[in-house]
DNA sequence: TTGTAAGCGTTATCAT
DNA sequence: ATGATAACGCTTACAA
């Protein structure tokens, strides 16, 4: 009785034990593509938050933009009988679908609200993003207009976001006069090297869609530095709307990227799917904003 | 046998099964205060790198700057039996460190090297930090200096990197003229609140050493805005060398944290005992770097 | 209500 | 080597 209440004080219940016991894990799996990336290691942050609260455990795995490491962890992460799948883009390997279906989890797919998702998606338009973009600088009556993204065989949103800005273009009767493809990860640097190219591409670019905010303003500072004045010589756009993307002179045009909304719903939609509150697929699709800023 | 090798194709063991048979759950237990916070976001980035690698599973946890926090959390890892725990700091509370003390399970802290660690540590010394700033700050003949980190109950590190400062600085016979402390987690914008506090508390201020560079550049691009001159009238210096620390004008003097350096020494200081290779507690210091330019 | 026993899917042990 | 069997520590269904 005594020992009853020592071993008490110190009892720590085994998860396995109950895992295999209830087929109840308490642990949501969810794949990026890089936690240095700002974008998702803010939407990690929040869906930690949220599901903290519910006292699920997270785990995470890097897909370093690749579909095929994004299916190992997939496989690895199905053995610990995860309540929930959480993706990044919907692009993924036909065994990555199939694990996932086969397996009955719940999966949410995020920041991708142009395609199809296999179960629920939380997400908002690249597509869109590139097009409101392409309207802002047209309105400026700018023609000469270039893009700066990563590889499009590894960045699927990038190329949606490209293809946007190229459809409202084509409406004009433009095209893109050049479009840079940086290899992934790209780090804040790379932004003068896509500066560079686009310039070498097309020495009259009037304006640049950067696919990352950090790419945008190391350009933007670049321009500074150069004496080249934006948005005046060169209009400068980013996405994301990072920290300091306010802050810098001048202030950086963006797309800003809902990433606490897309963490929020993604980890909701989990849960809601497990209290049986919602059942089926569903497609969330977050409504993107242009902020209108000095860089363009 | 051919049932046999279709089974085999879509065969998923359940790890609850193997760690409960074998008690090795192949899962890294790691808390850090947050997810949003650049350094942490990076550390876990590597750590994760290299814990894939060789097929363990991170969980991770937010302890948002509170011992409490994080001692629930433990509780929570704990009964999924982590093969290793990573903390932040050296702060705990008395149960935290009887309940992983008693679970036996390998442990390192990580980011701070003034403190005795319970097992294992990696990081590197605030205090050093704080000195190697006032040094910097007295070689340029500057006497009125001030400091703004996080609240002093929640911000451990920070604390060490103020009581390096002040240490130097009272042997020219100097007192800090400002400490602003401000709650966590601190957004970037936070920097110009810092600012005006600290020149509220003394207008005079010739220097300040911000606890974070987010603090630090927003702060700088807000003195540009104002028309005061740095380094010439406010000396400014960052703590963690993060993007755009060199491409802002002026650039900033900050001291560069060895976040990856301290992801993938922990991560293997985890494996290392796992392995057999290491035993015993250790504890890892890595020297610090200020990096001088142009705001200080 | 309280208690008992079966079963979850592996690993590990011990015979064969 | 190969195969049967006992844990592992919980949940749950069923009895009492």
């Amino acid at each position: 009785m005594v020992e009853e209440a020592i071993r008490e004080l110190n009892y720590i219940p085994n998860s396995a034990a109950r895992i295999l016991a209830s087929s109840a894990s308490h642990i949501v799996a969810v794949i990026i593509p890089s936690l240095s990336a700002t974008v998702y290691a803010q939407e990690v942050h929040h869906i930690v938050r949220v599901l903290e609260e519910r006292s699920f455990s997270v785990v995470i795995g890097h897909s370093d933009y690749s579909e095929i490491r994004e299916q190992r962890l997939v496989q690895s992460f199905l053995e610990r009988r995860p309540d929930g799948f959480i993706l990044t883009g919907t692009q993924h390997t036909d065994l990555t679908r199939q694990l996932l279906k086969n397996s009955g989890v719940p999966v949410v797919e995020t920041f991708d609200g142009d395609n199809a998702a296999m179960d629920m998606s939380v997400g908002f338009s690249n597509f869109e993003a590139g097009r409101k973009v392409a309207e802002l600088f047209r309105s400026r009556g700018l023609t000469r207009i270039a893009y700066v993204g990563g590889r499009s065989e590894q960045d699927f949103r990038s190329n949606a976001r490209f293809e946007g800005l190229s459809a409202r273009l084509a409406e004009d009767g433009l095209t893109p006069v050049a479009r840079i493809e940086l290899t992934l990860p790209m780090p804040a640097g790379d932004g003068v090297r896509g500066l560079d190219r686009v310039l070498a591409t097309d020495p009259l670019t009037q304006a640049i869609f950067f696919s990352a905010d950090t790419l945008a303003i190391s350009a933007l500072l670049e321009c500074n530095r150069r004496g080249l004045r934006v948005p005046e010589q060169l209009a400068i756009c980013g996405f994301g709307n990072y920290d300091f993307a306010d802050a810098i002179v001048p202030s950086l045009t963006t797309v800003a990227v809902p990433f606490e909304e897309v963490g929020v719903l993604a980890a909701n939609a989990i849960l809601a799917r497990l209290d049986g509150t919602a059942q089926g697929s569903s497609r969330k699709v977050i409504p993107l904003q242009l902020l209108r800023r000095a860089s363009a």
